[in-house]
RNA sequence: GGGCGGAUAGCUCAGUUGGGAGAGCGCCGGCCUUACAAGCCGGAGGUCACAGGUUCAAGCCCUGUUCCGCCUACCA
């Protein structure tokens, strides 16, 4: 597994969080069980982001980058970067994550920086590196090119206005419709739909550009929509993709208006020196002047916006490097099909298709210099380019020795995408790259499956002829409690840190375990971690019951054998049985909110109500057996429990775990439990759950009545059967003592039923309350009936299907016969309780 | 514009081959029962968004509708 390289710059969010925490299971969960285990961690260099940071803080004393030079303002990254660069590694460690630390990368390294290059080198000599002219979104603030992922569109409300482009041989005019009026001045051209009536006599012939007083043509191109707007587009091929387009296939010459600043430039006549926005006022204004302007419409549009610094993306024409990306995408769509590569869940497959297959070439160069620099260089005499591994000496064509490295950088996530085998020692054929590669899974959030996982496939697949990993799976964005995206502006950012110092790490990885549902966000509020804190502290309060029960125990000495352990020790061990197959299921299939709820459920209401409250008498048995065995099983199943709760509660598990009778070394690295289906014993499960069955009852009636805990009470049970469950409950008569305060147990003979008594009907046997001196028979009757109307429900939906002859007919016999028993079990229910009902009558009316 | 997801208890959400609606929190009542009051015991609360359809049987499958969210796209 390798990680999801962070942000150098980053410090974790809750999406770190919640990536890691899951990875972080799924290796601690391989690695006790067994497998070789290989968690690497690394961060990258987030160009951008990182040359953004540094000089904000050379503002600080009043320096800039172009100052300090490129070599001064790169050593200066690097040196913020050893001071502060990567203090994202140390929360991953406070949030528990078991990577193995002495392998960390970092993108800028080395040896990665080696298999950039070489990358670079090679697909450039298979002709899939190429340098040319093409919009591309550039962000005037951050002074550098963009990825088309790169940019944001928002919903931005702006005005539509109408231009008259007069007519070159006067008369009449054609009003063309813009957004971004400021533009016009690098018009080339006027295109209207070759099979528009309305503009159909203009093609071919001249307007004169307003404010610029060019004159341009009037084109046809079936590009332009007859329906919007007026019909009419203005086309400036500089600074719109679209124009570009139409300009190619028109010849149309392109006028660059807009500077690298967002200033317009000398080619922008009077409005020279202008910031882009004002010019769009002060042009309209002319226009005004001029009479020029039909209309102005209010209109939202979609508006670019940088990442990163949120300024407006400029559509500009500028040189620059481009991946050919088909010949990459193929094989990795491929790859997806044949099942080479699973994306889980599956729904991301058809996304991951989706991009693929309309995948544009991939924008690589960005005008900044943090970076890897594009190892080309351009001959000052020939002009010639020379791309190589290291650096050139002389010009690859004419030899010379005049050299200049091109300035510009990569885009991040070139190296980003080579990350599963760069961090391994690619292009040397290493050891790590033969036992790691492919990696078994890679766990992430979809909103880099585009940036980032299909990237890896394509490089992976290029240059290890192997796709990268064998699962992906995508897990969902953490949002907060009313499902908004966490944001700085919003103020709704939970800080996983914060979380950590108030709630623990344990409690908060659970948390999100607990959550991370497959195909849901994650919504996040303090209460539910709360809640995990209470349940971190069960486990400690549990670990200390068993403990302070062990003074006299020894593991070795004391071990009895299953034959003779007691009733609910069977019943506990077959349950954890169970537990095991399925936490190890679920996680074996990524359900982590599965396999969490299953351990909670397990040691809270399981081990902790019943086990530990059932334990307490075998405790103090006067059977030295009988306690020794208790003991034995209290710190089996808590060790078991505690291995399978270590992957997502590292720290109480190790600390309570290492101090259990016989335990040495670390949990993490002690064996994750195996199903030992020789556990499994239904017979103690059935029997344990009549037991529990009538606890509940007689706890019922106690609660519902309002009688105080300390009031025992006496309990008679009938029996319907041959006399098995009388003798269950006989053997066991501690336990009603014990956990429902009951006084004295008796068992009613014959069919005689106390009369004066509270009733509760459970399987296979009667409990009678007789209520003498301890409450009113209104109440009493009031509860029966509650009962009553309940099981009523019930009833008549059961009736309903058994007197549908259909269902009897075409439903599956097994289905048909459980509905027939529990048919005969309500009848059977439903008449006792009546006769409860009739008994306290009686009762009441002698009263 | 295209695509996807969601709508289940007061709140946040589980519910994978269609076969007796669940959890946590909150709420009500009773308990300091010596591991835990961050706890224990009991209780109330849901025509599973709406309308159709398939089926003996639908929270689950199909169709349509409404509302919310997300992704994606070059309508100036």
């Amino acid at each position: 597994m390798v990680i999801p390289p962070p942000n150098v710059t980053g410090s974790l969010h809750m999406g770190h969080a919640l990536n890691c925490a899951l990875q972080d299971i799924l290796v601690r969960y391989n690695r006790m069980d067994g497998k070789n285990t290989l968690w690497l961690p690394g961060t990258d260099h987030a160009g951008i982001a990182t040359q953004y940071v540094v000089e904000k803080d050379l503002a600080k004393e009043n320096k800039t980058r172009k100052g300090l030079g490129r070599e001064e303002f790169i050593d200066r990254i690097w040196r913020w970067k050893k001071e502060h660069g990567g203090i994202i590694i140390d929360q991953l460690k406070r949030l528990g994550a078991s990577c193995d630390w002495s392998r960390e990368r970092f993108t800028m390294d080395e040896g990665l920086s080696r298999a950039v290059r070489e990358v670079f080198v090679r697909l450039y000599e298979e002709k899939l590196i190429y340098r040319g002219d093409y919009i591309i979104n550039w962000c005037p603030r951050c002074h550098t090119a963009l990825s088309d992922l790169e940019v944001d569109y928002k919903e931005t409300p702006g005005s539509f206005y109408h231009v008259r482009y007069p007519l070159k041989k006067g008369g009449e005019a054609i009003i063309v419709a813009t957004t971004r009026p400021e533009t016009m001045l690098g018009d080339t051209a006027v295109a209207v739909h070759p099979e528009d009536d309305r503009y159909r006599h203009l093609v071919g012939r001249e307007v004169v550009l307003p404010l610029m007083e060019r004159v341009i043509p009037i084109i046809a191109d079936t590009y332009v929509d007859k329906s919007f707007g007026t019909g009419a587009l203005k086309i400036t091929p500089a600074h719109d993709l679209n124009d570009f387009e139409v300009g190619m296939r028109h010849n149309l010459p392109t006028i660059k208006v807009i500077d690298e600043s967002g200033k317009m430039n000398e080619n922008a006549g009077s409005f020279k020196g202008m910031d882009r926005f004002v010019c769009r006022e002060k042009a309209v204004a002319a226009l005004k002047d001029r009479k020029l302007l039909k209309k102005v419409e209010q209109y939202n549009h979609n508006v670019g916006y940088c990442y990163r610094c949120n300024d407006v993306i400029e559509p500009t024409l500028s040189k620059q490097w481009f991946i050919k990306i088909k010949p990459l995408a193929e094989p990795a769509i491929a790859a997806v099909e044949k099942g080479m590569t699973k994306i889980l869940p599956p729904i991301w497959e058809k996304t991951y298709f989706d991009w693929m297959e309309n995948i544009r070439d991939w924008c690589i160069s960005r005008q900044i210099w943090w970076g890897h620099r594009i190892p080309a260089w351009y001959c000052k005499e020939c002009g010639e380019v020379t791309v190589s591994r290291t650096d050139p000496e002389a010009c690859c064509a004419c030899g010379s020795g005049s050299l200049e490295q091109e300035a510009d950088v990569l885009d991040t996530w070139f190296s980003s995408a080579l990350w599963p085998f760069s961090t391994m020692g690619w292009p040397e054929k290493t050891e790590d790259l033969a036992t790691y590669y492919p990696t078994s899974v890679l766990v992430t959030g979809f909103d880099i499956l585009f940036f980032w996982v299909a990237r890896m496939m394509m490089m992976g697949l290029k240059f290890m002829g192997e796709v990268p990993f064998r699962d992906v799976y995508i897990h969902a964005l953490v949002r907060d409690a009313q499902g908004r995206k966490m944001s700085k502006s919003l103020g709704n950012v939970i800080d996983p840190l914060v979380m950590i110092d108030e709630y623990g790490s344990d409690a908060f990885r659970f948390t999100l375990a607990s959550l991370a549902a497959q195909g849901r966000d994650v919504r996040l509020s303090e209460d539910v971690i709360s809640g995990y804190r209470h349940f971190a502290n069960k486990i400690w309060n549990a670990a200390r019951f068993v403990q302070l029960n062990l003074a006299d125990f020894n593991p070795q000495k004391d071990r009895i054998p299953y034959s003779r352990y007691s009733l609910v020790d069977k019943w506990i061990l077959s349950l954890t049985t169970r537990l095991i197959r399925n936490v190890r299921e679920a996680l074996e299939s990524y359900r982590f909110n599965e396999a969490a709820a299953f351990l909670y459920q397990f040691v809270w209401h399981e081990f902790c109500d019943w086990y530990v409250e059932f334990g307490k008498h075998g405790l103090v048995s006067a059977d030295g057996n009988r306690r020794s065995g208790t003991q034995q099983v209290l710190v089996d199943v808590l060790d078991t429990a505690l291995r399978l709760l270590h992957p997502f509660m590292p720290f109480i598990t190790e600390e309570i775990w290492q101090n259990l009778p016989g335990n040495t070394g670390s949990i993490m690295v002690s064996s994750f439990p195996k199903a030992d289906t020789t556990f499994l014993n239904r017979d103690a499960e059935e029997k344990l759950e009549k037991i529990k069955d009538v606890i509940y009852h007689v706890r019922n009636i106690r609660g519902e009545m309002n009688i105080s805990p300390s009031q025992k009470v006496t309990v008679v049970l009938l029996c319907m059967d041959d006399g098995k469950t009388r003798q269950l409950f006989n053997d066991h008569r501690h336990y009603f003592f014990q956990l429902a305060s009951v006084g004295d147990l008796q068992f009613a003979t014959g069919q005689k039923r106390p009369k004066a008594a509270a009733t509760a009907i459970s399987k296979d046997v009667e409990i009678f309350i007789p209520l003498a001196g301890i409450i009113d028979f209104g109440e009493e009757e009031r509860r029966l009936g509650k009962e009553v109307a309940k099981t009523e429900k019930e009833f008549s939906l059961v009736q309903k299907k058994l007197s549908n002859e259909e269902f009897l007919r075409k439903a599956p016999k097994d289905i048909v016969e459980k509905e027939r028993q529990r048919y005969a079990s309500l009848v059977e229910k439903q008449r006792k309780l009546k006769e409860g009902i009739l008994r306290i009558k009686e009762m009441r009316e002698a009263d």
